[in-house]
DNA sequence: GAACAATCTAGTAATTCTACCCGTTTAAAC
DNA sequence: GTTTAAACGGGTAGAATTACTAGATTGTTC
């Protein structure tokens, strides 16, 4: 028989936590070792020599939150799997987990087939992500404007708008367009004026969001 | 008895094709109703009165690639659910997908256990990414420079820099916290040195790439 | 082809930015 | 306790910016 995967589940709310402990005891190939109520006690439970091979961290804990005990885990414990646990599916929180490794990603209304899945992928080294992570990553690709901007701006604007954005001053375009430098100026301040944005910096901005740089 | 969800597969490599086609004849649950090598015969097959449930389709197809095909499908016959299927792991070809509407996104070397549960959940309205989507998707937030960046400006300094790139001038930032603009130019200057960037562009660019505005 | 709008071009003046300069303060290093 | 380094605050001169105005060119409409 294989051995049980030994999992460990932190989470402040204790009705939560609770209710995470009694679905997990269902799965028959899960054994839960220990229960925490913040990164703290999942460490102490470590050094007090626990083991085990999935930890369940809920993200907004006090004292120590789920992102710090996640770095700790994966520099103390080599080959340990951790799933993240959150509530808000937030691109920051989502993508600040992902870089420090987390090894799965789940939200609190997950269902015990999701739950189970997630463990046992894990656990063979696999990654697992519920959809909605995926949705909430490729969102603020936002700029759909880009499309009314092509219309609303002519080939000549379009060029300098790309040369302003990448730092060049209007002598220097200028003189790769061999145009004035004050051309250059009246281009640029019509870009400001139509784009209804704040000087350089604004058009950079603009630039930028809608990827023309 | 429930009634079988209707499968229809369209990649231009034709053992790849047959290959999912075998794999999916596994499942019990699915019917084949038929099989494509790129997007317009998919439409066709939809024109000529073929239905189905779920759509798979490759992303690089001749004629018509999968992209386009996602689009048509999910504005002429609602309701209908589509997963895409690629070799490459690229973000801009995930993130376009999710945005035009994709239910699903799986690699070609997916298992057939990874297949079935996609097009259950899928059928179900629900989302199925594979754990590597979200992993492409996290990663080219590149601006990891971030934490250098605090290191190595002073608090004054980067609160300019956040001023700066909102498109705030010198005299409008010195009203602000209240020094004089000349101050504010000598910040901006040091920044641009020590950044190693080209002017206000320069600077406005940086902040954004890390997400200080 | 005359009238019209949009675009590209350019100049002038006022303002702002940039590249230097320096003094003070604060904290760490020797 | 002196030395160093870093952050902060300010000044001046020259370059680049912004805000104006306006002529030349192009394409469209009637």
């Amino acid at each position: 028989m294989e051995p049980k995967i030994r999992v460990l589940i932190a989470d402040d709310h204790q009705l939560v936590r609770k209710g995470f402990v009694s679905i997990l005891e269902q799965i028959p190939q899960v054994e839960i070792v220990a229960d925490a109520a913040n990164g703290r006690e999942v460490l102490d439970a470590f050094r007090r020599g626990i083991r085990a091979d999935v930890v369940m961290l809920d993200y907004e804990m006090p004292i120590m939150n789920g992102l710090e005990t996640l770095e700790q885990l994966k520099k103390d414990y080599f080959g340990i799997k951790v799933i993240m646990l959150t509530m808000l599916n937030e691109r920051s929180i989502i993508q600040q987990a992902i870089e420090k490794g987390a090894d799965g990603f789940l939200f609190k209304n997950t269902s015990i087939e999701e739950l189970s899945a997630a463990i046992f992928k894990v656990h063979k080294g696999e990654k697992y992500f519920a959809g909605e992570v995926a949705l909430a990553l490729a969102k603020p690709a936002a700029s759909i404007q880009n499309q009314a901007l092509l219309e609303l701006l002519s080939e000549r604007e379009l060029e300098i708008l790309k040369l302003v954005a990448q730092g060049f001053s209007s002598t220097e375009i200028g003189q790769q367009l061999f145009i004035s430098p004050r051309t250059v100026d009246t281009h640029r301040n019509n870009l400001i004026q139509k784009l209804e944005v704040k000087g350089i910096a604004g058009l950079v901005q603009l630039a930028i969001k809608n990827k023309l740089v």
